[in-house]
RNA sequence: GGAGAUGUGGCCGAGCGGUUUAAGGCGCACGCCUGGAAAGCGUGUUGGGGGCAACCCCUCGCAGGUUCGAAUCCUGUCAUCUCCGCCA
């Protein structure tokens, strides 16, 4: 949410803005709206602090024990016309207040111009593409003929989109993700949580979810609207609603592993086999709670972060400078993982690391207090670190022998049970 | 699912419908005192909004309502705790 005080102060970035990111200009409707707004409220004020003072002298008067029904007189027109006013008011500052939620957040001015994600820039690549002296099968081949994948059964189960994995490849995914978290909590400092994934609309609408992009979410028939989340970052994020932490309690830094529920809803005919497009999979994520002034030594830290777990598992991937026209709703600045896959022949978006700035914090209200005692909103981040299903896809496609089985990477064979090969299952 | 209890500034805790503009205490910050400290004394201490400013308005879980006037009365709702039932 952008402050409505900056966008007085600020018209034009706000609609340069919003030309970056292909939508049209918005300032001069914000300001009439606010105009009128601030209008009703200085009448209204006024009114109260009327009704204040002739309230406080019936008050005086009665103590006295005299007569204070003269004062009646003025005060029975005052309540109706305040009633009037509050409503007036309330009316204008909802419509100004939905309104600024539909904007999106003010881009960092190292985002590069571009229509879309053709035109995003590739910053850096790490590792070489393994060179196969076979044809590489993609991964929902490898696994079905491993007898591990079975989209079918998912299918009668669920509908399309949906995965079923077993035996060894299920074992896999979840080394994957223990790989993961331990790496982040034991070697990156951030603390393993276990938050719910069944979560309220007004947490949906804290990190910018909603009221935009309701039609993305899986919502449950429950009276209080519960929605399931389409990442972690919505819970952990969320932790700073209505909080006030101290200065000195920053940075706060959460992961968390989850499944996340995605309708895919625009998306259809694309990715519409294997594991890369899914209703439900799982994702490690990492939010960082921040000091205004460490938002972008943030954001560098937690691509590291991610980008560490790639080079453990030695697949080769590249970072993305997304531009102007392909970031999302809440970020400033966002740099996307994307990872090698064989099969495809092309790099896939595996992490996505944003910097939120305040936009966040200003909608769920979380705020740090400094030594002055002053209290400030703080600054929200988040990344994948990874996306598990993702990676398993990766892994398999990246370490698959020409027989079809696949090799287990060195740093998972612990979490393997020592196992280094993952081979078909007889049927 | 059923029954009951409770929601008041960072914390504890008062609060007969009108000087509550939320007592008192704890904690915290600053000052006085001291060689230094403790104690003591004094001042400040919810959060948000409007205004150049003086200052004004809102905020007692949340949302409605009653009233000339609501922390206080009514209704709904949410959260927490206790008991019963069911349950991984």
């Amino acid at each position: 949410m952008l402050d409505i005080k900056w966008i007085r102060e600020n018209t034009d970035a706000v609609d340069l803005n919003m030309k970056k990111r292909g939508a049209e200009p918005v300032s001069s409707y914000i300001l009439s709206l606010d105009e009128k707004r601030r209008d009703v409220m200085g009448r209204l004020q006024e009114l109260q602090s009327q009704r204040n003072k002739i309230s406080k002298e019936v008050g005086q008067a009665k103590a006295k024990g005299e007569d204070a029904s003269h004062l009646f007189e003025s005060m029975k027109t005052i309540g109706p016309e305040v009633k009037k006013l509050e409503e007036e008011e309330r009316a204008l500052q909802t419509e100004l207040k939905d309104f600024v939620a539909t904007l999106p957040n003010i881009l960092d001015a190292a985002v590069p111009e571009g229509k879309d994600d053709t035109e995003n820039v590739e910053v850096r690549r790490w590792g070489t593409p393994r060179t196969l002296n076979f044809e590489p099968k993609a991964h929902y081949d490898l696994g079905e003929d491993l007898g591990q994948l079975d989209f079918e059964t998912a299918a009668k189960i669920s509908g399309s989109r949906f995965a079923w994995s077993s035996g060894d490849l299920a074992r896999l995914e979840r080394a994957l993700a223990m790989f993961m978290l331990d790496t982040h909590t034991e070697q990156n400092g951030f603390t393993e949580v276990n938050p719910p994934v069944l979560v309220t609309p007004q947490t949906m609408y804290g990190t910018g979810q909603l009221p935009k992009f309701g039609d993305d979410a899986f919502y449950t028939n429950d009276e209080r609207d519960l929605m399931l989340t389409p990442t972690a970052e919505v819970s952990l994020t969320n932790y700073m609603a209505d909080r006030i932490v101290q200065e000195s309690d920053l940075p706060i830094k959460f992961c968390a592993w989850t499944p996340c529920f995605r309708k895919e809803a625009g998306s259809a005919g694309r990715d519409t086999r294997g594991l890369i497009r899914v209703h439900q999979f799982n994702k490690v994520e990492m939010v960082q709670i921040v000091h205004p002034e460490k938002s972008n030594e943030a954001l560098q830290f937690m691509l590291g972060c991610a980008e560490d777990i790639l080079q453990k598992l030695n697949l080769p991937y590249r970072v993305l400078n997304l531009c102007t026209g392909d970031m999302g709703f809440g970020s400033e600045q966002t740099f996307d993982l994307e990872v090698w896959l064989p099969a495809q022949n092309t790099y896939r978006e595996i992490s996505s690391c944003s910097k939120c700035g305040d936009f966040q914090a200003r909608r769920m209200n979380g705020r740090f207090k400094d030594k002055d005692g002053k209290n400030h909103f703080v600054h929200t981040l988040n990344g994948s670190g990874l996306a598990v299903g993702r990676t398993l896809v990766a892994v398999m496609e990246n370490y698959q022998n020409e027989d079809g089985s696949i090799t287990v990477p060195d740093v998972l064979k612990p979490y393997m049970g020592g196992k280094e090969i993952i081979k078909a299952v007889s049927k």
